[in-house]
DNA sequence: CACGAGACCTGTTCGC
DNA sequence: TGCGAACAGGTCTCGT
């Protein structure tokens, strides 16, 4: 489930709270169990508990697909990778299958790192600038306007639709939200990113803005067997939809490959230029 | 710089 | 019904 929206989602449930669970902002760390060597990142297992417990999460924020947890002295970094999901359970629960981390937390509380895939990764770091080192523009930031969008295309010869999946050109962006954004912008994956007019450089910054808003604004997307509550999977446009009608034309969606992914389009609304 | 293939993993769905 | 192949929200590394 995590692209941007997902992971500001669940950000702002660890910092909030929700219907079925407190905020663990605020919270100290009792304890802490890997059960899954490889998530963990960063410091060496055998430092990592020592060092995690006795710190407090200080709040709950997002960089990138990133989930920061700043604590009293350092910060968590999580990445959800392809399954990754957070849970606030309480301690008594036994481990869900999958759980690869679990701290427990004051108040009898467990924030619970479950992964079926185990390509999610955490950082405990006191310098977090060292992981998001490269990443590119929150595409969300006010200050992140088309003029820049058109001026960092410039430079690449790369198709679009992959290069918009490059965290170091623009981070957050996703397999899914990245073709519905270009479908939105009536723009063909494989467009080469420096042949965009400014124009239609224009309608895909307004069109990654604003699947990504309402995305957030749906609380994320609930896909397959993960399901968070949240109910952007009714927005999509073109997203598995491959052989029905694009809702926009009526042609029929196709699915093509881009990059080993799977990229969902309908080839009236975005024509690849220079072929038929 | 850009691309494709392979790796890392488990689970579900598809096609015969 | 069974079984292997293909596929899934991501990213890294290596070879060309």
């Amino acid at each position: 489930m995590p692209e941007l929206p997902e992971v500001e989602t669940i950000a702002a449930i660890l910092r909030h709270g929700s219907d079925d669970q407190p905020p663990v902002t605020g919270r100290q760390i009792l304890d802490a169990h890997l059960l899954w060597e490889r998530t963990l990142a960063t410091p060496p297992s055998a430092v990592f508990k020592a060092r995690i417990v006795g710190q407090t999460i200080i709040d709950s924020g997002r960089r990138g697909k990133y989930l920061l947890l700043p604590l009293s002295a350092d910060t968590l970094i999580i990445h959800l990778r392809m399954s990754g999901d957070l849970f606030v359970e309480s301690v008594t629960e036994p481990p869900a299958l999958h759980h690869r981390l679990m701290l427990d937390l004051e108040g009898r509380l467990r924030l619970a790192f479950n992964d079926t895939r185990k390509f999610g990764r955490v950082w405990l770091t006191s310098d977090p600038g060292a992981v998001l080192g490269r990443l590119g523009p929150e595409p969300l930031d006010p200050a992140f306007t088309a003029g820049d969008l058109y001026q960092r295309l410039q430079t690449r010869r790369r198709q679009i639709k992959p290069l918009l999946l490059d965290q170091s050109f623009l981070a957050g962006m996703g397999n899914i939200y990245t073709y519905e954004a270009l479908n939105l912008a009536r723009l063909h994956p494989l467009i080469i990113a420096n042949t965009l007019t400014e124009e239609q450089t224009e309608q895909l910054w307004g069109a990654i803005r604003q699947v990504l808003a309402d995305g957030i604004r749906s609380n994320g997307a609930s896909i397959d067997w993960v399901y968070r509550g949240g109910s952007y999977q009714h927005h999509f446009r073109v997203y598995k939809r491959a052989g029905e009608p694009c809702p926009e034309c009526g042609t029929t969606v196709e699915r093509i490959v881009v990059g080993q992914r799977g990229t969902h389009l309908c080839p009236r609304c975005q024509p690849l230029p220079g072929s038929d």
